[in-house]
DNA sequence: GATACATTTCAAATGAAGTTGAACTATTGA
DNA sequence: TCAATAGTTCAACTTCATTTGAAATGTATC
């Protein structure tokens, strides 16, 4: 992750509308949400105003998307949010935090899919 | 942290040089660093700019300042860097995920002060 | 108490981001 | 192939954020 991808990351999530749908798809896993099923979600939102955040989502790569049937599925790029995380604490203290080290790698590690236990 | 907290600090380090003052800052750790010392780091960037950058994160509660003499010290408020993560992260994988339970935790415990051991 | 230093405040100018509804595209099923 | 469903694209409008330099504030030093 480089500075322009953190920047396109944190402006992507610093509208409403947006983190509220980065939320729900990091609750959501790896199976992701359709398109409908988080505009119904967030009531009253028009279609073109959920579809045009979620371009957003997609163009900063935080988020990715797959057809199924009509519907289109969207999911968070796990990843890309430990990237983000990693970027803004990474040599945290002078350099020398071992709790930040330790955290950066634990977020390293999520995939979506619960894990159950920790090394 | 609630959504309004956390908006507003997303949407304070998706500015570059906001950006680049908050990683100075995580770098710097409790000690931070005198406003003109983080001027002087942005080289070319005049002294009424920093200041309105510095003001914008102090105002998104994700750093603090305290006079030193003619100087004035900004140093980041790791808490709130902590729970800006939490917040982003919390619930993850339909609550279940450990390996982000965990970072969560570990994030929390950094003061800005290397720690040299984890539990 | 005058001067230099460190930083903030202000007002004006510029540029970028979000909302809306209507029209368009893609997929499924009758 | 027609209609229904699921999402996207487009253009016009509105609103908010950033930059700049000049002037003001607060603190130390001579």
């Amino acid at each position: 992750m480089n500075e322009n991808q953190a920047l396109g990351a944190f402006a992507a999530i610093s509208n409403q509308t947006r983190l509220r749908i980065v939320r729900m798809l990091v609750v959501a896993g790896a199976d992701g949400r359709a398109a409908g099923a988080i505009a119904e979600a967030l009531e009253g939102a028009p279609p073109s105003r959920i579809s045009f955040h979620l371009s957003q989502l997609e163009q900063a790569g935080l988020v990715e998307s797959r057809r199924e049937g009509r519907s289109i599925i969207y999911s968070a790029i796990f990843p890309a949010l430990s990237d983000l995380v990693a970027f803004l604490m990474r040599d945290c203290c002078e350099g020398h935090c071992a709790v930040c080290d330790k955290a950066i790698a634990l977020f390293a590690k999520c995939t979506g899919r619960p894990a159950h236990s920790v090394d």
